[in-house]
DNA sequence: CCCAATATGGAGCGGTTGATCCAAAATATG
DNA sequence: CATATTTTGGATCAACCGCTCCATATTGGG
């Protein structure tokens, strides 16, 4: 019994989280915000609340699709397979960015307050999502036998997360695909892991993605 | 055959350079600098330039301890426990401040726009650097026999770079001991450096530092 | 001792910020 | 068709932004 919306509220959450990403939360104004999403302020205001709080819808919008990645992965590679699909996937998608984003949780990581523990919490918390992924991921290797026993589960999957995080703070200003291959590729061999595609397969795939 | 200057620029630097840090550069206003720095608008102005030059200068005054830590280890330690070292050191120093800071590379590393080459290139050149001294330390431990040759220095510089990043992304916002030690200890214990010291050993060593 | 030269204090510039408010528009229900 | 309810557009708010300007203070050189 009221006026609907004239707007897909995914459609302007996806712009919204698009904005955060490239300008990072406090260089994004809320007139940015509310260009890019075509939305007016009173239309913003009303379906989102303040800045803050659409950033975390922002932030949570983007979370949902990295989950997706790691569901896929799980349900469709073997395990040792799925991590190192999850490392090259990052490092095609990032290098295949104009813009350079790198990774919105990462950045967020970074840019958020520590004293904010509410968003700071968010972040811990979908960093020991992907540090499980890696960790479950790893076990479930191991008691198949694909990977050697010769490491603990738990740190492997310390590790694999600090080196992911590393590549995206790398390639943020130093987008070289040896360098972060190299890294990635060497921790995958030491864990006894299965290898990254060779450059120049990787190389043609992500020119074909391109066309 | 002019007025001098009250303020000691150094000193004035330092206090730009903590607040940057601890803000970031989007989140510092002039007024926050002025008032930390002790400076009216007019002297900071006339001293540094712009807010941008200003950043710039401290984060190069920050990046100068950076680099006397790693002159210092290189000249007093084994390469391998330079190596070793220089991840002690840098958990010990994350995890023992309270404002939970991290390090101001990384953090402008993420914030920084990927289209400012200027400050893009300062903070690429500075993680080549970093690179560098890795890859300088591990190429000597392997000549003087301390380190195996199993692994090249060119990648095993690369797996430090990024693992370092990824622990100083970690400890910003999950700053717990056993997290970042094992995240390091493990590629350390891969690549066949010296380990870190145990945890009890480095917990009385932080507490001795506090009082 | 006066003057050129630089530093200081602080008012204040135009512009932008995040956010609010209200009249007009659009709908489902009675 | 009228009314209650919600959305929409856009003017507007106070506060803050980075930065400039100028009068005043402080020095060394002639």
């Amino acid at each position: 019994m009221a006026r609907p919306r004239e707007f897909d509220e995914r459609a302007a959450l996806e712009a919204a989280s698009d904005i955060f990403w490239t300008k990072g939360y406090e260089a994004t104004s809320t007139r940015d915000l509310m260009a890019r999403m075509g939305l007016t302020p009173s239309s913003m205001y009303a379906a989102f609340g303040d800045k803050r709080r659409l950033f975390r819808r922002a932030l949570d919008h983007y979370l949902e699709r990295l989950r997706e990645k790691m569901s896929y992965l799980e349900a469709n590679a073997s395990p040792g397979e799925a991590i190192t699909g999850f490392f090259w996937d990052t490092i095609e998608r990032t290098l295949g960015d104009a813009l350079q984003r790198g990774c919105m949780l990462v950045n967020s990581a970074l840019e958020v307050s520590p004293q904010d523990a509410e968003l700071c919490g968010a972040v811990a918390q979908e960093l020991k999502l992907i540090e499980g992924f890696f960790r479950a991921r790893f076990s479930e290797g191991q008691q198949r036998g694909d990977i050697a026993n010769t490491h603990s589960a738990d740190n492997a999957a310390r590790q694999l997360l600090a080196v992911l995080l590393g590549i995206r703070v790398l390639a943020r200003v130093r987008p070289e695909r040896l360098l972060l291959t190299e890294a990635a590729g060497q921790t995958l061999e030491l864990l006894g892991l299965p290898p990254l595609p060779a450059a120049a397969a990787s190389a043609k795939r992500s020119l074909r993605r391109r066309s």
